[in-house]
DNA sequence: TAAATATTTAGTTGTTTGGCTAATTATAAA
DNA sequence: TTTATAATTAGCCAAACAACTAAATATTTA
């Protein structure tokens, strides 16, 4: 029972239902990119997806200097919430924003994301690059 | 989605789960009966019935001076709601317990679980009974 | 090996929450 | 109509939480 509080109280979270959602939809996200989704500092993000994980609603890899989050499908009664969100999803116009702006950033190049995370311009010049 | 994060957060409580799943198994209970199980405070009980209640889980109607609580079922998704959680209900020892104090609660007056929140003794002595 | 950088952890702050007691409301009984 | 009483609301306090900034960690690139 503790165990599905756990899981209960990680989904009743503004954002952190929205990167469940976001990642019913995507295989699998990177940090950055929940980041950017959320419009939070990276700490913020991690600490919502750390969350998510420690319930066993999420599972990560890493790939280089990045980590992949997707859903952990193996839980027990997985499906159930599914089921029950799935309706919710569809008819949630702030979700329906979410989707969209995910087909955006996962267009993104995730340096660009994160550069653009850091305050840089898009294309800085890089040492050398200027001849002034 | 607030909607739905709602839920959630109805349900993302040890006692609130609880009350939850003893409704899925007896039709109705009356506040008092709730306030038994869980053994806190009337008020406490009372707060975290209406906290079900706004979210749309449980519905209530007066009987007298009782109020009983039940279910309710027409939310979009109830459906999903309750097959994810039977099974995690059914593995769980301390909701079974739970089982066996309700099927011990409602088979008591409810005048009686009521006396016996007072702090009052089963069969006090009334006014004029007492004859020393 | 040194510098850059994606992510996490530590530490702080304001808000929310779950419990209590006391006061209030609404119904039933005397 | 007064008294008793089931339930709710108000007000309080400590614990939990979500956000931030700054510091630490781990990996890649120069």
């Amino acid at each position: 029972m503790d165990n599905t509080v756990s899981k209960l109280k990680a989904l009743a979270d503004k954002n952190r239902l929205r990167i469940f959602c976001a990642l019913a939809r995507y295989e699998e996200l990177c940090a950055c990119q929940i980041t950017e989704l959320l419009q939070v500092t990276g700490a913020t993000a991690s600490r919502h997806l750390s969350v998510l994980v420690s319930a066993g609603l999420l599972k990560s890899r890493k790939d280089g200097r990045w980590v992949l989050f997707s859903l952990d499908r193996s839980g027990s009664g997985f499906d159930g919430i599914l089921q029950w969100l799935d309706p919710e999803v569809r008819t949630s116009s702030s979700l329906q924003n979410d989707l969209d702006a995910l087909e955006r950033i996962t267009g993104l190049a995730r340096d660009d994301i994160c550069r653009q995370q850091r305050g840089e311009a898009c294309c800085p010049i890089k040492k050398g690059d200027y001849h002034g």
